[in-house]
RNA sequence: GCCCAAGUAGCUCAGAGGUAGAGCAACGCCUUGGUAAGGCGUAGGUCGUGGGUUCGAUUCCCACCUUGGGCUCCA
C-alpha cells in the first residue's frame, strides 16, 4: 500500500510537464478534481494531500463539523467530479513567493497546507500552486492541460489514516479512486479487481472447506480435513527438504515460565504481542511468540565444538502473537501460526557461507511454486545492541549475498528496518490484489546467543559465542498457504491437493460399473495416490463433475457401461486445471499422475 | 487500537416498527444420465450478543463481539 506522502515532493517549485501524458500525471490530477469536489459539497473541507499511487490516487481529508464520509458519499462525490471535468476547467498553474503562498492557504483555513509550507526548508523561497476552478492546492505539478481529459475513474473507497501517518497524530479520512485513460482500461482494471476476489483465499478456504475462523477465536484457524492434508504436505515437504539439508527438527514447550521471555528480552521488548497466563501469586506464564529463545535453551544443554558447528535446528511448533484486532487479515495476518523455523548456531566466519546454502534453499522452495518473490535488505535500525563494526561487517556480507544471487534489481535495501539485534533479509510475494506480504525471513542475530551465554569452543580451546541466523522459509505456513491459494486461484498443485483424483461412475446402478470405479479407485490408492468416489445418490453425472470443478479436484476420471464393456482398461480424464478431457489407459495414468506428484509440479 | 462499513437459513443475498423471504446447498421421491447445474417436494432462522425506547424491536438508540476496506503495527 502507499507510502505516505513525503512533503517536499508536494511543495516547491513547479516541474516542467513532459511531452507524454502519463499515467501518474493523469491520477494526479484526478486527485485535485476530487478534491475540488468535496469542498464544493463540503464547504470548509481542509485537504491534505493527494498523490497517484499505483492503480490510482488518494487524497486526505478533514471535514468541519466532524463530519466524517462514508462510502454512500461517494457517488455524490463522484458526480459533482464529472459535472467539473464536463466544464474543461484549465489546471492553471502559478509560482508564488512563499510567504504569500502561506498567506493565501491560512486565510482559507487550509491548516494542512500551511503546516507543509512552514516545513519546507528555509532557502524555499517560492512554490508552486495549481488552480482548477475555485480549487487552490499547493503542489509542483505536472497535470493534465484541463479537466476534460478525466473521464475514466473510479472512487473506491473511503479509509482512515493518521495525520503525516503518525498513530499519535488525528485521523483524516482518505478517499481512494482509480483512473485510467481510457473507458476499456477502467473496465479492465474493475475486472481485475473481481477476479481478485474470486480468488480471495477466505473464500476459496471456504469453499474448499480447508479452515474456518470462528468468533470465538479471531485470528486463529480451525484447520479443516482438507485443510489438514494441504498443510501437511507444506509441512512434510519442509520437513524433508530441511532433513536433506542438515537440518534436526525439535519440539519445545508452548508455554514458558516468564524468565525464560526476560532472559530473551521479550518481556520488555515484546510482551504487549503476547498471550500471559497467570498460574499462581508467584508464576506467571507466556504463550511463546517465537520460537528462538527455546532453541537457544535446547543449544544450552551441553558443551559444544567448532567442529559441530553450524548446529541446525528446525521447529514448526505453534505460535502465538496477540496482534491488534484490525489488523487480522485471514490466514495472512493471524494470531496463532506455525513457521518452518530454525534456528543454526554457527561461528562468526561461516555466516557468509550459510547464507550461500540459505538462499540457495529459498530459490527452490519458491521456485517449486513458481512464485515470485523478491528480498528485502532491512540494516541498522535506531536503538540497535551490538557494536557498529560487527553491525557493517555483518551488512556488507549480506548485501554481497544479495547482489550475487538476486543480482542489483532483485532486492531493496530499507534503511533502519533490520532487527534491534541484527540485520535480516525478508522474502517478499503478494496476494491476488497485490498487496505485498512478508512470507520467509532470515536474520542475523549476535545477541540472543549472548543473553543466554551460549559458547562452544574454537580450534584452540577458547570459549566463544556463536552467531544465530533465523531462518523461515515459507514464512508462518498460514500466510503461505494463503498466498498459494490465491497464487493458483484455489487450483493447488497436484502433490498438495486434498483429494487428486475423483471418480464418477456414469450409472451408479450398474454393478459392474460400481465394480470398475472400485476397482480403479484401488489401483490409484495403491499408487499413493489421494482418491474420492463421487457417487452421491440422486445426482446426475454432470452435476458431479461441476461438483469437482467447483472444488477444485485436479483429475476426474468418469467411467460408464461403455468402458466396462469396452475391456480396454481406458478411462477418459477430466483435468480441471487446463481444462479438456483425453483417454487414458490406466497403467499409463498412474505413471503420470505418480510423476505429476513425485516431481512436485506446481501446475 | 483508530476511521468507515457490515453481521438475516450451511452459502450468496432480499426485506421491513406488528416477531421473515429467494436462489443454491441439505433431506425425500422420481429420473440411469457420457464430461460444468434433470424434475417435484420437505425441512431449515431467538434476524451477531447484551441492554434501552416502545403496547410491540429482527427493524430505532447505546454498548460489546466478529468480519471487511484502510491507517498504525508486523519484534
Amino acid at each position: 500500500m502507499p507510502e505516505e506522502v513525503d512533503d517536499a515532493a508536494e511543495a516547491g517549485l513547479p516541474l516542467e510537464a513532459p511531452a507524454e501524458l502519463s499515467l501518474d500525471i493523469l491520477r494526479h490530477s484526478a486527485a485535485h478534481l476530487m478534491a475540488a469536489a468535496v469542498c464544493e459539497l463540503y464547504p470548509g473541507a481542509e485537504y491534505d494531500v493527494g498523490p497517484a499511487i499505483e492503480d490510482g490516487f488518494f487524497y486526505n481529508f478533514r471535514l468541519p463539523g466532524d463530519r466524517h464520509l462514508t462510502e454512500a458519499d461517494l457517488a455524490a462525490i463522484e458526480t459533482r467530479m464529472r459535472e467539473l471535468a464536463a466544464r474543461r476547467l484549465p489546471f492553471r498553474r502559478e509560482v508564488m513567493a512563499r510567504d504569500d503562498a502561506r498567506k493565501l492557504f491560512e486565510g482559507m483555513g487550509q491548516s494542512f497546507k500551511v503546516a507543509i509550507i512552514d516545513r519546507l526548508a528555509s532557502d524555499v523561497r517560492s512554490v508552486g500552486v495549481y488552480r482548477t476552478g475555485d480549487f487552490i492546492d499547493l503542489c509542483r505539478g505536472p497535470h493534465v492541460p484541463d479537466s476534460s481529459r478525466l473521464s475514466a475513474f473510479r472512487l473506491l473507497r473511503v479509509a482512515g489514516v493518521y495525520w503525516r501517518g503518525d498513530e499519535r497524530n488525528p485521523q483524516l479520512q482518505r478517499i481512494y479512486g482509480t483512473a485510467w485513460f481510457t473507458q476499456a482500461d477502467l473496465d479492465a482494471h474493475l475486472e481485475r479487481l473481481a477476479e481478485a476476489e474470486r480468488r480471495d483465499h477466505r473464500r476459496l478456504g471456504r469453499e474448499l472447506e480447508l479452515f474456518h475462523f470462528d468468533d470465538t477465536a479471531p485470528g486463529m484457524p480451525y484447520w479443516l480435513p482438507n485443510g489438514v492434508v494441504v498443510l501437511n504436505t507444506l509441512m512434510g515437504f519442509a520437513r524433508e527438504v530441511r532433513g536433506a539439508h542438515g537440518y534436526r527438527e525439535v519440539i519445545s514447550p508452548i508455554i514458558n515460565d516468564k524468565r525464560l521471555w526476560e532472559v530473551s528480552g521479550h518481556w520488555d521488548h515484546y510482551r504487549e504481542n503476547m498471550f500471559i497466563i497467570p498460574v499462581d501469586d508467584q508464576t506467571v506464564y507466556g504463550v511463546k511468540p517465537m520460537n528462538c529463545p527455546n532453541a537457544h535453551v535446547i543449544y544450552n544443554l551441553r558443551r559444544h565444538s567448532y567442529r559441530e558447528l553450524p548446529l541446525r535446528y528446525l521447529q514448526l511448533d505453534t505460535l502465538h502473537r496477540y496482534e491488534r484486532s484490525g489488523t487480522l487479515h485471514g490466514l495472512l495476518r493471524t494470531r496463532k501460526f506455525q513457521q518452518d523455523d530454525s534456528h543454526i548456531f554457527l561461528a562468526e566466519e561461516q555466516i557468509e557461507d550459510e547464507y550461500e546454502r540459505i538462499l540457495e534453499l529459498i530459490g527452490l522452495f519458491y521456485r517449486t511454486f513458481e512464485l515470485e518473490y523478491s528480498f528485502r535488505l532491512g540494516t541498522r535500525p535506531d536503538g540497535f545492541l551490538g557494536d557498529v563494526e560487527t553491525w557493517d561487517r555483518a551488512e556488507a556480507a549480506l548485501l554481497r549475498i544479495l547482489e550475487r544471487h538476486a543480482g542489483r534489481d532483485g532486492f531493496v535495501v530499507e534503511a533502519g528496518e533490520g532487527a534491534f539485534y541484527g540485520p535480516k533479509i525478508d522474502i517478499l510475494t503478494r496476494d491476488a490484489i497485490g498487496r505485498s506480504w512478508q512470507n520467509g525471513t532470515v536474520q542475523l542475530d549476535f545477541q540472543l546467543p549472548r543473553r543466554f551465554g551460549c559458547e562452544y569452543v574454537d580450534a584452540s580451546g577458547e570459549s566463544r559465542t556463536p552467531a544465530v541466523i533465523h531462518l523461515a522459509i515459507y514464512g508462518s505456513f498460514e500466510r503461505f498457504l494463503g498466498v498459494l491459494i490465491e497464487h493458483f486461484a484455489g487450483h493447488l498443485p497436484l502433490w498438495m491437493a486434498a483429494v487428486q483424483v475423483e471418480l464418477i461412475p456414469v450409472q451408479d446402478d450398474v454393478e459392474s460399473v460400481l465394480a470398475g470405479i472400485a476397482d480403479l479407485a484401488g489401483r490409484l490408492r495403491e499408487a499413493g495416490l489421494r482418491v474420492a468416489v463421487n457417487d452421491r445418490p440422486g445426482e446426475r453425472m454432470q452435476a458431479r463433475i461441476r461438483d469437482c470443478e467447483l472444488r477444485r479436484v485436479p483429475y476426474v476420471v468418469v467411467l460408464g457401461r461403455r468402458d466396462v464393456e469396452r475391456g480396454d482398461d481406458v478411462v477418459t480424464v477430466r483435468d480441471t486445471r487446463r481444462g479438456g478431457t483425453e483417454s487414458r489407459g490406466v497403467a499409463d495414468l498412474i505413471t503420470r499422475l505418480t510423476e505429476e506428484v513425485a516431481s512436485r509440479r506446481p501446475r
